[in-house]
DNA sequence: CTGTTAGCGCCTTCAA
DNA sequence: TTGAAGGCGCTAACAG
């Protein structure tokens, strides 16, 4: 019997087990934009692996416009067919948040933090305050931030990231009047950002750039009218993209492959726990007793990784970096 | 009684409705690789655009070495889970093919022919005669073709890129002698390649790169040791990658959203058609009247994109264009 | 045209 | 330990 099913490569129907089990055996993913961008491919990919290595399947709800938006959340697609949710898109209000609980099934934000609610993030702020520390480590003073406006109402985590500027500029003494912030139009707007920059009255000597794809165009920009990095200007980017390497940016690494894997083995946890009431359960009476821990919420740590988009401005800075003996200047190491 | 479902937001069950119906409303997609990786991500990303659009859902099924490959072909984990089957992999072998044929549900082979079944591809051949004719057309007599060594036993459609440098070579009066083939061990090893560029006897003054990934990383390299795109050579990649427009890289443009398209509209289509017989059809007769027409077999045309990584050559040409007359040497335009 | 019912394929429970 | 049966939620066929 065995020997015919194995013979005639039986596979079980997904439907039928999920009819009669109650569960889907798949976890579905919200993303919102292109999925071949770095990072929408590079979680996709991740969650995959863990997902199928546990024998789940990965359903993707993606949401491109605001109108996609407002139907997923009016229909909730996802109802049923998904045994746990992963929300790795833009930042959601409060009543989607509240929405997304009708589902009753497990939710895991990624790279978003709701307060109750399991979720698996870098940090933003730390990351830059990072980079931005080692470009004044470096001896820089005049760093400027480049950011991307937002796009047609969905707000990212990495909008956050201008913070981290803000925070460790303050830090090192540097408050608002010594900030400068260049705004490109999107993540391919290098040269506007470059415009920006050869206007400013004094010259920034560092750029702390909000994504390594926006950070990629501006080095372009650079090159184009013969600005060369790190001698004329350093470049720091941050999330560590595929093509970083190859143009020798420096840049804080978003450890995505773990990112994915934390929200999809969570995910997984937790929908191989207990059924969800079939029924809508009855508010939950105020004396029950609140579990001990609540939800996990794990935060996965940034890295810098050096390569060669920063040095040491060709001027000796100004101001000193600070405690410590002064260092001779030479020549920035390759 | 409606006004209640529309209250709770009631969806369907997919996988009862998918019991009763026979059919699942999921294609499959088989890919192999990264699924951030340029192609993947955007084919990935068309095919779920236009099911959605259809209420179809996308289905990954991802190989990435001989041991998963192996597996997919021995428990055909599709069966019976998806309507129809998207092949967007390495070249299949025959046995693999005869086993996808096992399934009984309709296939789609992407940047695949295979005799007999639906498949949707550019011609990889056609395309690089298209550049490379574009590059002797510029003065370029020395032009060399960039490869990537063949990874794990996994052979795709690209593979066939250096037949089309080969053809268009001798077309043109360069055979074998003429040609010149560098070779690079992945994808981001442009250093490699512009070290056997810089080797080699007569120096090459065009490159045309496989793909862009590996032109980009090529053009970084030759940035790296002073060499000037286009001024001291000229490079043309293959693919349009989101990111060769930040480097000005020229390049043949393999439009992956139509592929995606046709592909994921066939075999929605081909889905939608009469069930497969559930028990395993006994062999056809040999009188069985063959159908008409075969499976559709659409070739979506590429496209020469011209940026600035390509131009004329500095020193005239030893030998003349060809036919027309003979041109005065000029700065090549911008 | 509306209301009822059988059954899709699998899992789980209960009986043998 | 092995075998038979009910039901999961939906659709389609049928009866009213």
């Amino acid at each position: 019997v065995l020997a015919a099913a194995e013979e005639l490569s039986f596979a079980v129907s997904r439907s039928a087990s999920s009819l009669a089990t109650g569960r889907s055996g798949r976890i579905g993913v919200l993303v919102s934009g292109h999925l071949g961008s770095w990072f929408n491919g590079s979680i996709l990919d991740g969650i995959y692996a863990t997902l199928s290595a546990d024998g789940l399947e990965t359903s993707i709800y993606r949401i491109n416009d605001a109108t996609e938006r407002e139907r997923f959340f009016a229909t909730l697609p996802a109802r049923r067919n998904v045994d746990a949710l992963i929300v790795a898109s833009f930042a959601l209000t409060a009543a989607e948040q509240e929405r997304l609980e009708d589902l009753s099934m497990p939710l895991v934000y990624l790279n978003q933090t709701v307060p109750g609610a399991a979720s698996v993030s870098i940090d933003d702020i730390a990351g830059v305050r990072t980079g931005v520390r080692h470009l004044l480590h470096l001896g820089h003073r005049r760093v400027a931030f480049v950011r991307r406006e937002d796009r047609t109402g969905f707000v990212y985590s990495a909008a956050q990231r201008i913070e981290g500027y803000r925070a460790e500029m303050a830090a090192a003494g540097l408050p608002a009047a010594h900030q400068v912030v260049l705004t490109a139009r999107s993540s391919t707007d290098g040269e506007e950002v470059v415009a920006q920059h050869l206007s400013h009255e004094t010259l920034p000597t560092a750029l702390m750039v909000e994504s390594d794809e926006l950070a990629l165009s501006v080095m372009a920009a650079c090159w184009r009218v013969g600005l060369r990095t790190p001698e004329d200007v350093s470049v720091l980017g941050f999330d560590d993209h595929a093509l970083a390497v190859t143009f020798g940016l420096s840049t804080i690494a978003q450890p995505v492959e773990v990112l994915a894997q934390e929200a999809a083995g969570l995910a997984g946890t937790l929908a191989a726990g207990p059924l969800p009431d079939s029924v809508p359960a009855p508010p939950a009476p105020a004396t029950a007793a609140q579990p001990a821990a609540g939800p996990p919420v794990v935060t996965v740590p940034t890295r810098l990784v050096l390569r060669t988009s920063t040095a040491r401005p060709a001027q000796e800075p100004e101001i000193p970096t600070g405690s410590g003996p002064r260092r001779k200047a030479g020549r920035p190491p390759r």
